[in-house]
DNA sequence: TTGCAATACGGACCGACGGTCCGTATCTTC
DNA sequence: GAAGATACGGACCGTCGGTCCGTATTGCAA
């Protein structure tokens, strides 16, 4: 599989790309950014962002996927208490936090891309993995089905528009949040 | 407010509509019931469709109010242990179970519900009016901070793209997704 | 340096969707 | 049965995600 070795422009207009959407989700919502805006503000033909990322639902993941690379890493292969040497006990608070930290700081990408166009959030790679983090450490605490299910449904206490609603209604602030976060994770392991 | 009374055809009209709604759901996916195929099917213009239900949103919601009524009325005002004179360490796990097996029996319809347009879940009523129910339950157990974000997390778990994800992609049979949710439940109230 | 594939570019174009508008038909009231 | 109020239908609109193709750029080889 040689890799067929990309045009210099077209990684360059990627990159560009990246970086206007980037732009563009931070001064607008997530409602703001249709694949047009996103071409205009990059300088570029709407044609490029779909050769580069082959839908909006790719772009969406490129993205998040840029943003999140440095937890991904530490969760991956850093230390306690992200890394996979620690105990499930402590790793997984740690990691709960880390999402729901990663989502408030970045609310409207998350927002547009757990709707992602129709399919649900579930088909996406990046779930998988995050779900595959936490069973595998859960599986350590106990069987594998109950693993399972419990990582589903810690992900689904900070999916992103439940973390919106949570912390942008005004009603909780952040500290609170984390701890109420962290009080129920702790309640929940087996 | 003299309620200002409704011409006959126009409730006959809602009812219709209502009704091809409801059979186009469980036809074809959430995917395809746009506005124009609920009309067509309903043998009704457009117009009507949308100054009878207001927008897309108001159509599910109205759809999923009257296919939720009785259980709503059970939670409301009906016998244990479904209705208000439970213990919570009863009733929380029955409604939650009960709201399970509703969005299983109506995947279609609640998916398309939960992602309304554009508007988070959270914005609804019918959340609102659910999350009230388990909160008040919940807060004869512990503080009402720690009841608001319990009966959040909780509704979380049983959301209905989790739960098509779940049940659909084949891998957890009902009787076990009821087990889990249950034994989960008992674990997280306080 | 130049010639020539191969590749990427841009933006006009498409079909579908949610939502609006208004001339016409139907209902209700007196 | 006449007149005023209300609802009807469907043509119409703006926008969106996505495609297509003639044109411009790039990279390799001679």
């Amino acid at each position: 599989m040689p890799e067929p070795r990309q045009r210099a422009d077209a990684v360059r207009n990627r990159e560009t790309v990246l970086d206007a959407a980037e732009e563009l989700f931070t001064r607008a919502g997530p409602a703001g950014v249709s694949m047009n805006a996103v071409a205009t503000a990059a300088g570029v033909g709407k044609g490029t962002v779909f050769r580069a990322f082959t839908d909006r639902t790719g772009l969406l993941q490129a993205l998040a996927e840029r943003r999140s690379a440095p937890l991904r890493r530490a969760v991956a292969e850093g230390a306690a208490p992200l890394g996979p040497g620690t105990p499930p006990r402590e790793r997984v608070p740690a990691v709960l936090d880390a999402l729901l930290t990663a989502k408030l700081d970045n609310q409207a990408l998350y927002l547009a891309l757990e709707e992602a166009g129709a399919a649900s959030p579930y088909q996406s790679p990046s779930y998988a993995w995050w779900h595959g983090v936490l069973r595998d450490s859960l599986a350590e605490l106990t069987d594998a089905d109950r693993a399972g299910f419990l990582a589903h449904v810690l992900l689904a206490a900070v999916r992103a528009d439940l973390v919106a609603h949570l912390a942008g209604a005004g009603r909780v602030p952040v500290a609170a949040l984390r701890r109420r976060l962290a009080e129920y994770t702790e309640s929940v392991l087996p």
